[in-house]
DNA sequence: ACTTTTGTTAACCATTTGGTTAAACTATAT
DNA sequence: ATATAGTTTAACCAAATGGTTAACAAAAGT
C-alpha cells in the first residue's frame, strides 16, 4: 500500500515510461511517414525499446497508430465545438475561433495534417471511428449565427458557407503546407512560428474587414 | 512504311496501351494511397496487366512514382508562375490565379493533396528534385507588387506575405480538404463542384473586400 | 522466503512486397 | 519463311516487415 501511494507520488513523468516513450515516438514516425510508411521497428529505435514491447502495450500496430490518432482528434474538435456552440459575437466567435485553433496547431504541429491525411486515406473507416464521436465540431450554429447577422444588416450578405470554408482554410492551411511554405519563403522554425502568431489578429481583421459593411 | 502510317493514324488512344493503363492505375493508387501505401500489385491489378510490365516500362516503384509526380507537379507550376511574372493588376492577378488554380484542381483534383503529402514525408528529396525546375512558382513579384499598390495608396497597408498566405489557403484548402468538407457539410460530388464554381468569384471578392480602401 | 504478476529481450516465423528471370508470344523487317 | 526486336506471362527470389514465442528479470503481493 505505501508503495502504491510513493509510486503514485513520484510517478515517472509520462515520457520516461516505456509506455510514454513508445506513444511519444508513434507519433512521431507516424505523423511523419504516415500509417503506411511507419515501420514498427522506427518506432521502436526512435523510443530506444525493443520492437517486441510495441506489441506488449498496444496489440499491434492498427491500435497503437489508432491510439496516437484519437489521442490528437480528442484534443481538437471539442474546444471547437464548445466555441461553436457557445453564444459570442460573431467577430468574438472568428477572433477566439483563430485563436483557439492555431494556438492548439501550435502545440501539435502534426494533427491538422495526420486528420487530413487519414481522412483522405480511408475516409470511411476514420469517419465512423471518430466522427461519430459526440464531439465532432458542428458549424451549423456558426453558420445560423452569420445568416443571422446578414438579417439585422450588420455584416454584408455574404455565402456562410464560403465564410466558412475561408476561416478553416486561413486558420488550417498554413501547417499542412508548412514544408513548402517555409522553404519557398525561407522562413526558419522561429520566424515560421511568429508568422503564425501574427496570424492571429491578421486573419480575424482580413475577415471583418471583407465582411463589414 | 504503310503499315507506319496507319498505326499512326490509328493510334491507340494513349489510355489502351499498356504504358498508358500503368499511368493511369499507378495516378489513382498512388494519389489515394501514397507512395509507401501503394503496392506495385494494385497498380498492375487496376491496369489489368501484368506486374511485370511495370518494371518492364518504368524501371522500379520510385521511377514510377517520379514520373506520376513530375506529370502532375509539371502541369501545375509553369501556368501559376507565368501569371505571377505577368504584369497584370492585382486585383486581375488575384482574379486569375484563383481561376487557374481553381481549373486546374478541378482537373487533377488528387494534385494539391499529391505534393503537400510527398513533400510533408520526405520534403528534401522531393525539393532537390522538382523545386529546383525552373518553373518553380516564385511569388516575389506578386508580393512586390502588392506593396506597390499599397504605396501608391490603392489598398489598404496589409502584411503582402499574409494576403499571399490567406490567398493560397482559401485557393487550395478546399481541395485538400475534400473528404472533410463533403461528408461534415453533407454535398455529393456535384454540389461540391458546384461550390468550387461559385469560390472562383467568392475568394477574388472577399479579398477584393478586405483590402480595398 | 516464495509465488505471481508485470516488464523486457533476442531469436524466430509467416507473409508481404519489390523486383528478377527465362521462356513464350507477337508483330515487324529482311 | 525466318530472323529480330518488342511485349507479356508465370514462376521465382531475397529482403523487409508485422507479429509471436520462450526465456529471463524485476517488482509486487502473500
Amino acid at each position: 500500500m505505501l508503495t502504491i501511494w510513493l509510486n503514485y507520488m513520484v510517478k515517472k513523468r509520462k515520457d520516461d515510461t516505456t509506455e510514454g516513450k513508445i506513444l511519444a515516438a508513434a507519433r512521431k514516425v507516424f505523423t511523419t511517414k504516415g500509417m503506411a510508411g511507419a515501420r514498427m521497428q522506427d518506432i521502436a529505435d526512435e523510443a530506444g525499446i525493443n520492437k517486441a514491447m510495441l506489441h506488449y502495450y498496444f496489440k499491434d500496430k492498427e491500435k497503437l497508430f489508432e491510439v496516437v490518432f484519437m489521442e490528437g482528434a480528442g484534443e481538437f474538435f471539442p474546444r471547437i465545438n464548445k466555441l461553436f456552440e457557445s453564444d459570442a459575437s460573431l467577430e468574438e466567435m472568428i477572433t477566439r475561433f483563430v485563436e483557439e485553433y492555431l494556438d492548439a496547431m501550435q502545440r501539435s504541429p502534426y494533427l491538422p495534417w495526420f486528420i487530413m491525411n487519414e481522412l483522405n486515406r480511408d475516409a470511411d473507416t476514420f469517419l465512423e471511428k471518430i466522427w461519430a464521436a459526440p464531439n465532432r465540431p458542428n458549424p451549423a450554429k456558426f453558420l445560423a449565427l452569420i445568416e443571422k447577422e446578414i438579417k439585422k444588416g450588420n455584416i454584408k450578405r455574404i455565402s456562410p458557407l464560403h465564410l466558412l470554408l475561408n476561416l478553416l482554410s486561413m486558420t488550417i492551411f498554413p501547417f499542412i503546407a508548412k514544408p513548402m511554405i517555409t522553404r519557398n519563403l525561407h522562413l526558419d522554425e522561429m520566424q515560421f512560428r511568429y508568422v503564425i502568431e501574427q496570424r492571429k489578429t491578421e486573419i480575424p481583421k482580413f475577415i471583418m474587414d471583407s465582411i463589414r459593411k
